[in-house]
DNA sequence: GAGATTTACGAAAACGATTACGAATTAGAA
DNA sequence: TTCTAATTCGTAATCGTTTTCGTAAATCTC
């Protein structure tokens, strides 16, 4: 490996002018700084990031908390398309992404003992049960951070607009003259809850009633669950003329029974899904849903964090919330 | 950040015995390592990963190259598996991942200038376009490196047994009376070389005729494209009773096809996918595919590469191949 | 042309760990 | 008791950078 002694030696000048010169300082004259970056490409110089990290105090490395119990972390197109988007903005500002894990060798380390370990500038988290104490540990940390898709006092979030996203939805559907629309959401979680209040809450506003009996329990991407929901559904007397789901990958469950029972959508019956993955724009009839914008929450989530990095006295925490967009399918039939 | 310093003070040894009771070393005493060990714990100590790194030479992390030209790379859950269970293995034994770019900060870096400049250990290569040169240059760069589905000479390769899966599928599908099958394939890569070879060659044990009409090509995870497929196949005056696709995701294409047909998968025609993703086992009827083992790939991937790094000198390179298994779903009718 | 200022460069310390080597102490052997 | 060997610990060099501060030369000011 060449170092800044290789270099300081073929061109005849000390380390330190080597380093200012390589580094851009502005106490280097003009010609000898135009050899050394001859030189340091010649010799195929690179520099190392070890101890560039120890000396500066700054890693560049940014870790992520990517993990749930059930592990579908990243095979959720959702998440996995964050993730990208988080590596593409970080990566074009110099910082490079590594995973946070709590097993780091042999001795298990907590998430902060593992951020601290590899002196990361920053942290991601997402995907995560937030009551975890050591993600409560990490938030608490100190080290600069930013949430996604979850609210902490006092630090940055990026979330992704639940309220005015299936209020947008919703009234989409009552603008095509439903007014039996049936609600299957996920777990009981704060995306849940916003969602759930954001579809009541449009619905009164169009003096729609709410049946209990039309608001189901099912879990996140878990067609099966969604399966079994639709069925009640369907066996109701008086059934829904439309079914939201939790989320496009759950309507495949809702989709087979809705088929079981002959019916077609959406001729005889409307859905609509979350997401907007790949998948809802290759179905037919292709899927009425809401698109969450998961390319803008990981850049802007890359952007604040850096920000916060490299103005640590002068940056102050903010939640930021991000507008997807409707995606007309062909799902949701127009009521006379 | 508590050092080795603030140890060796607080207990009135010096520094090197301090290193040396924290790694295990022979050479000190029992009560005073004990002593040592409470005092790290207690004052919260954590290893500077950077210095470690700089004296020792091996940074303990691993870089994968994970990209492709249509960007779909951890979109897909072929990867995002093969990924995740890269983590949990590498982790284990105490090496952390981080994504490989050739963009770090403003100036551009070659994927080797980024792995020399982070020190990783080790490489994993995977999704990648194996002809361009930056990968090509990084595969003879005398890092260790394992690749992923594709094969270097002499580096070590994990590879999905496309040969022996595509043999079995094809088997199972013949053996449930079928003779005019139909071969949808992906674009020109090995991977699909060798599963249209098996196709064939399985096709032909049985004396079962190849006809040039039953065999399209399309692309990978595109539905657009199997469905234009399907569409020609399903012209055919002479339509064949069984098509395979290129993978699950692309069979969505062909399935809005034969609906549109008013056809009924499998009364009126047979399907079958390839990789088993979550999807396929939702689907009703459920998906005959042929699952890749994901999860193993990643997990061998890592422990031929671990191995290599920690015995630099008697590590042998192989290739080795993991086997999947056939998925019997519903979509494949029992020809009398 | 003397003093003040700017410019270009180098010497050396420091970041936090590892490790070869030597020294001191203790235990064991004869 | 004396010599050898084993055990335990410390000294100091080192990894490759960055950065502060000092110094010498060059430039400018009047």
């Amino acid at each position: 490996m060449v170092t800044l002694k290789d270099i300081s030696e073929s061109c005849k000048v000390s380390v330190a002018t080597v380093s200012k010169a390589l580094n851009g300082q502005s106490d280097v004259g003009e010609e000898t700084s135009r050899r050394i970056r001859k030189v340091a490409s010649d010799l195929g110089y690179f520099p190392n990031a070890s101890a560039r990290a120890l000396k500066t105090n700054r890693s560049h490395s940014i870790g992520v908390l990517f993990e749930d119990k059930t592990g579908t972390g990243l095979k959720h197109e959702y998440f996995s398309e964050i993730l990208d988007s988080l590596k593409v903005a970080t990566e074009s500002r110099g910082y490079d992404i590594t995973f946070i894990s709590n097993s780091i060798g042999r001795n298990q380390m907590s998430y902060t003992g593992h951020a601290r370990y590899r002196r990361f500038d920053g942290v991601i988290i997402a995907s995560v049960d937030f009551k975890n104490p050591q993600v409560l540990e990490l938030v608490d940390s100190g080290i600069p951070l930013v949430v996604l898709d979850y609210v902490f006092d006092s630090k940055t979030a990026v979330i992704s607009d639940n309220v005015s996203g299936m209020e947008e939805l919703t009234e989409y559907i009552i603008s095509k003259g439903h007014k039996k629309i049936a609600f299957i959401h996920g777990e009981d979680t704060t995306v849940t809850q916003k969602r759930l209040a954001s579809f009541i809450k449009t619905c009164s506003k169009h003096e729609i009633p709410i049946l209990q009996d039309y608001i189901k329990q099912a879990v996140y991407h878990d067609p099966k669950s969604s399966g079994l929901a639709t069925r009640e559904l369907l066996a109701l007397t008086d059934k829904p003329t439309c079914i939201i789901y939790p989320d496009d990958f759950s309507y495949i469950g809702g989709m087979n029974e809705i088929e079981k029972h002959g019916f077609i959508v959406p001729k005889d019956i409307s859905v609509a899904g979350y997401d907007g993955i790949l998948l809802s724009k290759v179905l037919r009839p292709k899927l009425t849903t809401f698109e969450q914008n998961a390319e803008e929450i990981g850049r802007i989530a890359a952007t604040k964090l850096i920000e916060n990095i490299e103005n640590p006295k002068t940056y102050i925490p903010e939640t930021v919330s991000v507008k997807g967009h409707l995606i007309e399918g062909e799902s949701v039939k127009a009521l006379s």
